[in-house]
RNA sequence: GGCGAGUUGGCGGAGUGGUGACGCAGCGGAUUGCAAAUCCGUGUACACGAGUUCGAUUCUCGUACUCGCCUCCA
């Protein structure tokens, strides 16, 4: 068996993974702060961590792999949402998990073993707090508790490749008068009486962004754990200070042994950002009619660790090869009863080929080629697992629907009328040797967006993507 | 200002110290009533300058440019 190889970015190098305990791999990734539906970006980590945590299930087993995703329920942007509509923040709170995780599984997402909420681990987090305290990395003042970094300094910055003594020179934080160090950071706040609070040593307070993750981690896994996750934009601070924090508590070596990080995703070559309008919700590109399997292939196209650029022209061409390998595998009649059969009697592997790619640090991209060369044999069960292991197909049943992948508009209309029209109209023509009719009858057909195609063996009808069901009035 | 990443053919995008991945588009052909689809064929790509080497797109150093993070947005 090959062994799977990380890029870590704590070693900056490519290593062979080995978990602490293989009978009890776990993985810790940041999840979202929950006030907004999640947008293509926050997506991409999903699908990076989704892909690994499949991998993992299957090079380790299913059972031994802990895959754990926090949800940031107390946040001061939260607070912001809850003031502006008069909501409470439970209500809001909830309301933006279930988007979350409905939007994340139409990706092809599986839901982690664990998704933690900040507010059910306070107690953790103050027992974290008061430890740190006590061991002298960590200090009260004027109601907050802020992290020491001097007492951390020959260690602090080392994930994100900084120190200290730089960061405060091209600093661009506010410096609280409270601080020691201006780098210090807050893991405990005060709350007015209309925010959300817990009592605490401190007063009444909250919990700073930071130390919900390392409390969170160390209960769900205990103080070491294989792998974390997140954003390249989390190396700094956020990873950072989870580090800090969890390191300076239970020693120097603990917490993650491996940490990944995904690169960041851009829109049509830019950033994705609300003033310039380009940004947009995975709700938005599903509502716009682009399959999550769609989407999920265009993230797995790129390697995690380049910059992706999201462009419709990529999700145009994802969903054309999407639509060729599931019309192959509609044609094989594959279903959920079928493809249970194939599981039962031990016949349901993905290819191997794709499986050892993704070993090498998670090579997506390669793991599609794959997949391409499959489409091209005759290895069809081994296409079909090694596209449900990949994420690409989640219901079998759906099959059909989604060769037609007109994903949005197309309503699984039947086309089959029109066809006898152009094969009545062909057989004449045929004989007649004129064939104005059945071009007529062709370039009709082409404008409503519909695939036409004529063999010996007869016609044909494929609505694309585009496909306009109002042109075809009247031609019956 | 600090830190980091990237620069591969028309486009996207892997990968490798030594025979031009792969996809899309294009071009030529087969096929077709014409098309579409399909099949076959087709491309002297690795930012620039030095260095290491028998040999570098691949390693090292430098230069340029692009991008990201450090700031509410992952």
């Amino acid at each position: 068996m090959t062994e799977i190889k990380l890029y870590n970015t704590k070693t900056r190098k490519k290593g062979v993974f080995t978990p602490l305990d293989a009978n009890n791999v776990r993985m810790y990734v940041c999840g979202p702060t929950v006030y907004d539906r999640a947008h293509i970006g926050n997506a991409r980590p999903v699908v990076v961590f989704d892909t690994l945590y499949r991998l993992l299930r299957h090079v380790y087993g299913a059972e031994h792999v802990t895959y754990a995703r926090n949800f940031t329920d107390v946040d001061d942007k939260i607070n912001t949402k809850a003031a502006e509509t008069g909501r409470s923040i439970r209500d809001i709170t909830d309301e933006t998990i279930g988007w979350y995780l409905d939007d994340m599984g139409a990706l092809g997402a599986m839901e982690p073993d664990e998704a933690p909420r900040a507010t059910e681990y306070i107690p953790q987090m103050i027992a974290m707090i008061e430890e740190l305290i006590l061991k002298g990395h960590a200090y009260a003042a004027e109601g907050h508790v802020l992290f020491a970094v001097d007492s951390w300094k020959e260690h602090y910055g080392k994930l994100s490749g900084r120190s200290v003594d730089d960061m405060i020179a091209g600093a661009r934080v506010e410096v609280a008068p409270y601080k020691r160090n201006p780098m210090d950071f807050v893991m405990w706040k005060p709350s007015t009486d209309d925010q959300p609070g817990w009592e605490s040593p401190w007063g009444y307070g909250r919990p700073g962004w930071h130390i919900e993750c390392s409390a969170m981690a160390r209960e769900l896994f205990g103080e070491r754990f294989d792998i974390h996750g997140g954003g390249l934009d989390l190396q700094f601070p956020h990873h950072e200070n989870e580090i800090a924090q969890s390191c300076a508590c239970c020693g120097e070596d603990t917490f993650a042994q491996v940490w990944m990080h995904n690169e960041m995703l851009q829109v049509e070559g830019k950033k994705m950002s609300k003033s310039l309008g380009n940004f947009f919700s995975v709700r938005d590109l599903l509502d716009q009619g682009y399959a999550g399997e769609v989407i999920r292939f265009v993230y797995l196209s790129t390697h995690y660790s380049k910059p992706m650029d999201w462009t419709d022209k990529k999700a145009k061409e994802a969903e054309a090869t999407l639509r060729d390998w599931y019309r192959l595998l509609h044609t094989m009649n594959y279903t959920n009863d079928t493809v249970q059969t194939l599981k039962d009697t031990g016949q349901w592997k993905p290819h191997e080929r794709v499986v050892e790619v993704l070993k090498n640090d998670l090579n997506t991209h390669q793991a599609l080629v794959e997949v391409r060369v499959l489409s091209s044999t005759d290895l069809i069960p081994e296409l079909a697992a090694s596209l449900e292991f990949l994420g690409l197909v989640n219901d079998w049943d759906s099959l059909g629907q989604m060769a037609s992948v007109g994903l949005g508009e197309y309503s699984g209309m039947d086309l089959s009328a029109f066809a006898e029209l152009l094969t009545d109209a062909r057989s004449v023509a045929m004989s007649t040797k004129n064939f104005a009719k059945v071009d007529e009858l062709k370039a009709k057909l082409q404008a409503a967006n519909i695939e036409v195609r004529m063999s010996k063996d007869g016609v044909e009808l494929i609505p694309k993507a585009d496909f306009d069901p109002e042109k075809l009035e009247g031609l019956l």
